[in-house]
DNA sequence: ATGAAAGCGCTAACAC
DNA sequence: GTGTTAGCGCTTTCAT
């Protein structure tokens, strides 16, 4: 293999033949358009030979098709969304798809510059997309009309886009129903902003319902939201507020970052569960199995949300190249109690 | 803001203008083409209002500059480069780079082939890469001269990049060091697999070291090497060989994946740290610091890491462009010793 | 101070 | 079965 960066054009004239054989071979077209076999064979091996790559900006210029997708994330430092990446990251390579991964910290305001960029700047061919807005205004107007985007783990009423998520009031549901039928009377609920996403008031709800189904009465002040942006103090003081004031003997706790703050407190405080409180998190992880005692957790099927988000993507992908209609769909798959002993005694 | 997708030509005759003012106002050279003030005003506007995206495949085959850099990891399931990968997102953003991300499961071909096609065909502007070759001649074959590359955390000799990582070998020796002064005689190592890349060649230099220092003799066979692809099964395997058979009193671990397998076969035999071995690995986590008892880590700066390869492969880019030569350092951070309750008694 | 036009590398309709 | 050519949207030289 040689330095030398070749061009389709100078490819051609080495092999002496013209640029529109050298591109009906290198996009399999050759049978179809009746390039003779032995034309083929000679531009073939000299592809092959002198490594020839074509440009894709130039392809994309021509096709408006990048074979890119942009997986534009609210938080890639959770474990949760990073793992999601991965899977999404692994099936589009086997698909011809490159990622360009982006993140917007949870700030509405720059998931619209970042999608703004990504399709209409760097022109990706669809967008898996975490958002971080409350209303659907903004994304409305910057997308193209059809656009295959698909939701991944926050739904966003008034957009008509695949969503691909949990039933996050069955799990939260399941799991509050779980701490009460192991004694707790007092539940505290630690949620984090932003508390409009769809999950997030899902899993209050569920968390509700549970209480409601057991006839214990709701307490808005059992509830408290954990900031993004300051994970350790919000938690240090809702656990102290919840546990030295409120007197809570459970805490459920909505994402795997609060769980881990929550554990660091519990030392700190001295506080033993399950002894003193029943405790559980939403989204299971490594910590958790190994921690002792090990934590009892809502488990999403990372694998498989992943797997789903890039399969409806390429459908949709699919579907807008050949112009057929887009069918959204729903996905709601269904998380996994993983009971270990921090929630019974 | 509306749905229609303008191009730059659309746009100037919209506005009135020719095309070439757009370009100029749009690239900040109006100035210094001379470009009346109120004209200026006018596009500025048009473009605000319109929200004109200029399109960038068409823009890179134009300037042959993509603002995208590659980032190529041997596995980025493993929360060290997850984490490491982050940072680089975090800075390229800052900088207006995007980054395509790409797996290659410590797969030297699916490396060969990755770079190529974001070298060549996706036109890169630079590559950051954790490389799991052991030879340099693939690489140095299909890179362009004075390629903008950073070699991250694993040196590849015989390749002229800049290299960003840590001093493994002071790493090793000290947490080596340290397990011996704490009273191990017979100390297991677990490395991983490929066995080859500079950061493990260099972690097992050290901990040799450590033990010449203090005149123990090294046993080849308490080197066990567990194989990437099957961690969970060869390290059970080993750790009952070593513990089992071998009958060492101290184990030092090259890698986190290694050591949670560890702490998992460790509750299944039913051995006790610090109690029947000192314990301790490489890459600090979560995980260490709240598991009873905490185990001892020789921590890498992963903020530093992901900074600095990104700000050096800026500086190569930025070199690039302006056509200067290319100075490549070879930066070792230093590592930092967390000693916790694993390995000391 | 502004505009016309060439050309980056590719695909594919069309001509031969 | 093969070659010629227009044009994707942009930047920039050159002319005016």
């Amino acid at each position: 293999m040689t330095h030398k960066k070749y061009n389709i054009e100078e490819l051609a004239k080495k092999i002496g033949v013209s640029k529109t054989l050298v591109s009906f071979v290198l996009n399999n077209k050759a049978d179809k358009y009746g390039v003779s076999k032995a034309t083929q064979k000679k531009v073939q091996a000299a592809i092959k030979k002198l490594g020839f790559q074509p440009s894709s900006s130039a392809r994309m210029l021509r096709l408006k098709k990048s074979n890119l997708i942009g997986l534009v994330v609210a938080d890639i430092g959770n474990p949760f969304f990073a793992q999601i990446a991965m899977q999404i990251e692994q099936h589009a390579d086997k698909a011809g798809y490159r990622i360009i991964i982006a993140n917007t910290h949870e700030d509405p305001k720059k998931e619209i510059d970042l999608l703004n960029a990504l399709i209409h700047s760097q022109g990706v061919d669809g967008v898996i997309l975490t958002t971080s807005l409350k209303a659907p205004n903004s994304l409305k107007a910057l997308m193209p009309p059809r656009y295959p985007l698909i939701l991944l783990d926050r739904k966003l009423s008034g957009i008509a886009a695949s969503t691909v998520g949990i039933d996050n009031f069955e799990g939260s549901h399941e799991m509050t129903k779980h701490l009460i039928a192991g004694g707790a009377k007092k539940i505290g609920l630690l949620t984090i902003s932003p508390g409009y996403i769809s999950p997030i008031k899902d899993r209050v709800n569920g968390y509700k319902k549970a209480l409601e189904d057991a006839g214990i009465k709701f307490e808005p002040e059992l509830v408290q939201e954990i900031s993004f942006s300051q994970i350790e103090k919000d938690v240090f003081e809702a656990v102290n507020l919840l546990y030295g004031h409120k007197e809570i003997d459970g805490l459920f706790v909505l994402n795997n970052q609060i769980a881990r703050h929550c554990l660091q407190t519990f030392e700190k405080m001295d506080i033993k569960i399950p002894h003193d409180i029943l405790f559980s998190s939403f989204d299971d992880n490594e910590l958790f199995s190994l921690y002792n005692p090990s934590i009892s957790a809502v488990m999403q099927p990372v694998e498989k949300l992943g797997e789903l988000a890039f399969e409806e993507l390429a459908r949709l992908i699919g579907e807008k190249d050949s112009d057929k209609k887009i069918a959204h769909e729903q996905v709601g798959l269904k998380p996994e109690l993983i009971i270990r002993n921090s929630s019974k005694r």
